[in-house]
DNA sequence: CTGAAAGCGCTTACAG
DNA sequence: CTGAAAGCGCTTACAG
């Protein structure tokens, strides 16, 4: 056994000081103690014995106990955080460090679990939440897709990060990913491009579809007609190199968007074994800000960075809006948040991406 | 306000079944229900009303309230997991992960909350903790350092996570960079090399000392002598590509070994500027397995893995050990831990990086 | 083999 | 303005 288990086990018995020991101290009972502790002692104590309780309080290190305050009241001040698998992609558990940040600014605490996405595993992980009674869940997923609420969790209040509820009931807090093609696409229009490449994903996910819309729109808005041959959509682990050897060889384009930053490397490689200079000879931007990629390839990558602080953030806020009523979290201010604008549109909230501007756009 | 909360919010007053709505519908006391709904019945409850009770419990969709049993035993099966900045690291949250399923198998679930580098958040954030009677406390860093136990945290068991207890005393779970330092030193010289550069960092962390120690040793036992010019310690920020190529033009090494992957990336330009091929003229390896980079550049990046998932799965294996004995985690098994070999000295845990082999170093 | 009772620490009507 | 009492759901001696 680890040598200083003993040690630390001993510990363990140390009894808090409670309601009752303060009560005894200060002598009086102890629901006028509780009052007083949870400020509700305005008109109901006289202002000496609420004096007195709070500075013995104080003095004996009084905390409150959650757990006995859970059982008694049925709320606990904690959110379930529940991932299909955090970490796949690196970044995403910003998603929960503003969940945190949020839930801690609110008091709030968050159990976390992760299902692996393996249903069954999921049901039991909420079940346990439930049972330490949770007050409400978010349900957070790797990427943006529809995605169905289980059942479990009818009954408790939710909001889905990254995602959109299928179904359509759950407020869902997700980016907006047209948004995201209109301003990447804005950009290089804005630099001057008018030949401009989606060099997007073949996989049909929500992200694709919503950016190729918003690359239409603001090919639109420019007066430039949308030609479907400048659409490349490519698979990572199968074609994205020859496709992107045929943009620069058959398209020929003045600008590329490009649907992530993994799929700018193969650009970046083609352009390079032809000697088409990005930032010079041609525009290109991508979505994701992997800093490990934009900022190591030359020259370093113009990018939008998905809202995942701030998804983590948001969502906390819109549940413990519906938890405790929108006064709750009025004052509540995201460090961050005010990098973002919230597109709202029922109970569903597109989150604007940011850019982030680096070297790799003709200026 | 968001449109579902009103049909959210009715089914919170929705009450569970407790253990005294079985007893009644099976008509026995409510303690022989909880003896039985903790298997304790053996010898003292007859065969035929465990029965009973176990089916009407079922019937009833009777689950045992977590918050009323750690409130009765102040024993809650929760853990507190506590990071400085969680996730600026990529991958580093697979900590959290390892920890969420070491947590799962052995009937835990995680409190997680972030410090955001604070002490007095910091504070806080574990009195909060405190409060909710978490048995046991996971202190997960970002990176291997010496760090200061909180006071909070005295008297709770904890386990430190990707650092170690500067004073020696809470048990700690780190990455072997000794071992990890030797097992990449020693990859280069069994593909021959012998004139072996370290391309290290220029900051004093532990894992520069460690891995320049393994280095060191890998060097010794192979009985080439070690040369102080062939190590090269590095900043990111200023002198890395200069002293890169300072390697290729001076120094002229047959391998490589690079302090983590983003360092490789210098060492892979001013290859590519001088027409250096690696993997063919030179040996490269590094340490961190940052799959944006090593797969992305080529050569794709031979390196060493962190084991983030391990150590945080050790570290609740370890946590859960002093809370329930040693006998608790005996048959917990991780999926991935085989991978690992631990080291163990007293209190300390060192786990070993996994090498991936790709296609950086000259057969 | 089974039940009555106390109590974990707190909150909340209720009575005075 | 203050206190006695009940109860949240559970566990644990104790008595029979």
């Amino acid at each position: 056994m680890v040598q200083s288990s003993v040690s630390q086990r001993v510990n363990r018995s140390k009894r808090l000081v409670s309601i009752k020991d303060i009560a005894k101290e200060a002598g009086v009972s102890v629901c006028t103690v509780s009052l007083v502790m949870n400020n509700k002692d305005h008109n109901r104590v006289s202002k000496a014995v609420a004096q007195k309780i709070r500075a013995t309080a104080k003095n004996m290190g009084y905390k409150p106990n959650s757990v006995a305050r859970t059982l008694r009241t049925s709320k606990s001040n904690t959110l379930g955080f529940v991932t299909d698998e955090i970490a796949t992609t690196p970044y995403a558990s910003k998603v929960l460090e503003g969940a945190q940040d949020a839930a801690s600014k609110l008091g709030y605490i968050l159990l976390t679990t992760n299902t692996n996405n393996d249903a069954e595993l999921e049901n039991q992980e909420i079940s346990a939440l439930l049972r330490y009674n949770v007050d409400g869940f978010l349900y957070a997923m790797m990427f943006h897709r529809k995605v169905d609420i289980p059942e479990v969790l009818e009954g408790s209040p939710t909001v889905v990060v990254d995602s959109e509820d299928a179904a359509g009931r759950v407020p869902s807090v997700y980016p907006d990913d047209e948004l995201a093609g209109y301003d990447a696409t804005d950009c290089l229009i804005k630099a001057g491009c008018r030949r401009i490449v989606y060099y997007g994903s073949a996989t049909p996910i929500v992200a694709q579809g919503q950016r190729l819309t918003g690359y239409r729109r603001a090919l639109a808005e420019a007066g430039i007609p949308f030609d479907d041959a400048l659409v490349v959509n490519v698979l990572e682990t199968t074609n994205a190199a020859a496709e992107a050897a045929r943009v620069f060889d058959e398209i020929k384009p003045d600008g590329i968007f490009c649907f992530n930053d993994v799929r700018a490397t193969f650009i970046y490689e083609a352009a390079r074994e032809r000697r088409v200079r990005i930032g010079a000879d041609v525009s290109v931007i991508s979505i994701d800000n992997q800093p490990f990629i934009t900022n190591v390839i030359k020259p370093s990558l113009t990018t939008l960075e998905l809202p995942h602080y701030e998804m983590g953030f948001e969502a906390v806020r819109q549940l413990v809006a519906i938890l405790d009523g929108d006064k709750a979290v009025a004052d509540l201010e995201s460090d961050r948040g005010m990098a973002v604008q919230r597109q709202r549109d029922g109970s569903k909230t597109a989150l604007r991406c940011r850019i982030i501007e680096r070297d790799s756009i003709v200026l």
